[in-house]
DNA sequence: ACATATTGTGCAAGATATTGCAGTTTTTTG
DNA sequence: CAAAAAACTGCAATATCTTGCACAATATGT
C-alpha cells in the first residue's frame, strides 16, 4: 500500500468519524504503528487533521450539520445504531430516513459492507459518501430546512418505485396508545411512502422519546417490524410494547 | 510497444483502480521501472493523474475535497462568487452545479434574495440550508462520491423538466479549442443537461484553470454566455474569449 | 539516401525515502 | 506514585528516486 493511499485513508476516516485511534488504522491498514504515528504526524504538519495522544481529531469546520457535541444523547444514539448494524446484510438494499440516530448508523457503517441505500436526508448521503463501498442513491425533492431531507410529492412517488429489503426510521415519537408520531406533516408523509417501500421496518429511538406523542402520525407500532433502543430487549419499560409482535433489540 | 499505448495503459490503470504502482506497470508491460516513471511523470505533468512516492493516484480520488483547507484560492473563488450574485435578481430560478466555486456562491448569498434554486450538488444543497429565502430543490439520483453530486439518466431527465432563469456552472477547466472540460464522463452529462434546462449559462472559473483541458467536453465556449473569472474584464489573458461572443465579468 | 538532430529506453551509482524494530522517555490514568 | 499506553529516537533493511550516460529508434533536413 502506498503512503498517499494510507493519508487518504486516514483523512477520510477522520472526516467520517471525527476521530480515530492511530491503534485502529494501523491494524486495519496491517501497518506497524509507527508508520500511522509518521502519517498523521505528517498530516498534522499539513493541517489537514489534529494530531492527539493516541490519535487524531478532525479539523473542527467540517461539512457535516450536526457537529459531534450537537448531538445529543450521542453514546445512546451511537450504542442503538450498533445494534442496527447487526441487521445488515452483505449487498442489502437499505432505505434511511433522516435524523441523529440515523446519522449516527450511517457514520458507524462498516466500511466493508457491500450496500446500495436510498435515502432522502442530506445528512446521511454526505456521511455515506465516505464509505467507498456503499452504493448511495439520493430520492430528490424540495429540502425541509428543519429535517434536512426531500419531502413532497416528488419524493413519494420515487419511493414508490423501490422495494428495499430494509428501512431504518429514524423515530421522532413513539407511543402505545398513538404510535409513531412527528412534528413536522410533510416529513410524516415521506416515511408513510418509506415504510411501504420497504420489506421489513426498524425503528430507532432512544428510550427518552418512548411514551411521547406528537402532532401527526406516521403509523402504528404493529406497522413497524423491529424496535431498536438503548435498553436491554427485557427491560420494564419496554415490556408493554411486546404486545405488539414487534421484535424488541 | 509504443510510448503512447503506455500512456493509455496506465491511465486506463488509474481510472478503474484509481491507483497504481510503478512497480507492477513496469512489470505487466514488461518494460524498465524507469521508462514507466518517466511515463507517469509526464502524465502528472499534463494533470492526467497525480504521481506519488512508489505509483500514482486518480485525481478523482480525493474523498472530501470540501472538507477543511482543501479550498484552495479561496479568496479568489468568493471574488468570483460576489461578481456573480450581481446577476441574480428577485424570484430568479436558478440552477447551480457542484464545485468549490459555486458552494462560494452558495455561501455569500444575500439572506434576503427570494430565489428558487435547483441542484443535484449535496454540498450546494447543504449550504443553502442556510438561506431562509431560498427554495431548494434538490435534483435526486445516484451520487458520485468524487464530484459530490446527483448524476445518472434520472439527472438528466428529471432537469428536463425545468427551464431555469440562470445556470451558474462551476467550471472544472476552459480551454479556447477544447471548450470547458471535465474529468468525469457522468458529470459531463449532468453539465449538459443543465446548460440546456437554463436560459443563459454562467461559467464560474478561477484563471488558474484557464487554457487548461481534461478529458471530456461539456460544451463550446460560444455555448456558455457569461464568463466570470477574478481577473478584471479587459486583462490580457481574456482578449482571446471575447471573440466568441461571450460576457466578460 | 545520407548524415545529423531528437527522442526514447535501459542501466548503474549514489542520494532519498520508507518502514519496522528495539530501547528509552514521556504522558495518561487509576 | 506506579503501571500501562503512547511517543520519541536511532538504526538497519528495503524500496524508490535522481542523474548521467550509452545506445537504439525515430525524425529531419539536404
Amino acid at each position: 500500500m502506498l503512503k498517499a493511499e494510507r493519508h487518504q485513508h486516514i483523512l477520510n476516516e477522520v472526516s467520517i468519524r471525527s476521530r480515530i485511534q492511530l491503534s485502529d488504522i494501523a491494524e486495519s491498514l496491517g501497518v506497524s504503528i509507527d508508520t500511522i504515528r509518521r502519517d498523521v504526524k505528517e498530516l498534522d504538519d499539513k493541517n489537514k487533521l489534529k494530531k492527539v495522544h493516541g490519535g487524531a481529531l478532525s479539523l473542527g469546520y467540517n461539512v457535516f450539520p450536526f457537529s459531534n457535541s450537537e448531538v445529543f444523547n450521542k453514546e445512546m444514539k451511537a450504542h442503538i445504531a450498533q445494534k442496527a448494524i447487526g441487521l445488515i446484510k452483505e449487498n442489502a438494499v437499505i432505505l434511511m430516513s433522516g435524523g441523529t440516530t440515523n446519522l449516527e448508523l450511517a457514520r458507524l457503517l462498516p466500511t466493508n459492507l457491500d450496500i446500495t441505500v436510498f435515502t432522502p436526508s442530506l445528512p446521511i448521503a454526505m456521511q455515506l459518501l465516505a464509505h467507498p463501498k456503499a452504493d448511495v442513491i439520493l430520492i430528490g425533492g424540495k429540502i425541509s430546512k428543519n429535517a434536512q431531507l426531500a419531502i413532497g410529492a416528488q419524493v413519494v412517488q420515487e419511493l414508490s418505485n423501490i422495494k428495499a429489503d430494509l428501512c431504518f426510521l429514524g423515530t421522532g415519537y413513539l407511543d402505545l396508545e398513538h404510535g409513531l408520531t412527528e412534528f413536522d406533516y410533510e416529513v410524516v408523509q415521506v416515511k408513510k411512502a418509506m415504510i411501504q417501500s420497504a420489506r421489513r421496518t426498524v425503528s430507532l429511538c432512544i428510550s427518552e422519546k418512548l411514551n411521547s406523542v406528537q402532532r401527526f402520525k406516521t403509523c402504528d407500532i404493529q406497522d413497524i417490524d423491529v424496535l431498536i433502543t438503548e435498553l436491554p430487549p427485557e427491560a420494564d419499560m419496554l415490556m408493554p410494547y411486546k404486545s405488539f409482535n414487534v421484535n424488541l433489540i
